[in-house]
DNA sequence: GGTGAAATTACTGCTGA
DNA sequence: TCAGCAGTAATTTCACC
């Protein structure tokens, strides 16, 4: 379903988004015009999602990075789950094994605005029990790239 | 050293990141010569880091997302973390707080798959003492975009 | 910083293979 | 699905403000 060529276009894509088409068609060795259907056509069946931009965090005073367990009541996690999706600063809300529990990854200035982040907004949801907050002092390592399998 | 043009330009770009110049011109009133100019500049400066495309998990069997804390013997955390970060299949390795430990973003085909790869790469590098999973059943949201401040 | 025009380059819809 | 072409559109440079 995904062919040779069309993985060798994803992988380039995923170097570098914002090439200019003619560059990829000559990488791949195809006429731009079929490279365009290629993506087109991945575009439409949900191959490719969409394009980011990839903004430096600290320019904008979000370097400091968490993640959160937010513990709710039975029965209040669609409506808590929905809840701390509306909110800007929490890059990801996801629903874990275990106790009835979040795994929320959350973007501030600094510890103190991640704790009124903390107090004000997330522990006065309605259905939160308790947080447990870990917070990051270095990453190695932050992408969103997926192995790709091998072109043969 | 932002100003509220190219905050709008940033923000146009967090929506679509392979909008054409010309468009982002035309919203924000300015020739597409100097929106290029201020696209270039940021890039330089680090402000942009770069452009990504988003891929479907799904399509390439790596739907299952899996949160692990790895701990590590004491004096080892380096190692492990670019021992963590080579791999493909993590798409994040943070060192947080608390005790010696980091936390990794997985993603993985099934359970199965997460398993064979903490029990073969991840709890045989050197150092590395326990891993704790935690397996995502369901995600509510994922994203890096960032909130940018109010244009005024 | 910005504009606007000119040159270059890219995109895209067709057609026929 | 592809290449090639032709028309349209976008990018990029540059002289000038």
């Amino acid at each position: 379903m995904i062919d040779n060529i069309s993985l060798q276009i994803l992988k380039i894509l995923q170097e570098k988004a914002r090439i200019p088409n003619v560059e990829v068609s000559r990488r791949v060795g195809l006429a731009p015009s079929a490279v365009l259907e290629r993506i087109r056509k991945m575009e439409k069946q949900g191959i490719i999602d969409g394009y980011e931009v990839r903004l430096n965090p600290e320019r904008f005073d979000r370097a400091q990075v968490a993640f959160v367990h937010v513990s709710t009541e039975a029965g209040y996690s669609e409506q808590v789950g929905a809840k701390l999706s509306d909110i800007q600063e929490i890059q990801e809300v996801h629903f874990v094994s275990g106790s009835d529990c979040f795994l929320i990854k959350v973007r501030s200035e600094d510890t103190a605005s991640l704790g009124q982040l903390l107090q004000q907004r997330i522990m006065n949801i309605a259905g939160v029990t308790t947080t447990k907050t870990e917070t990051v002092l270095s990453t190695f390592k932050e992408t969103s790239r997926i192995p790709l399998p091998q072109s043969d």
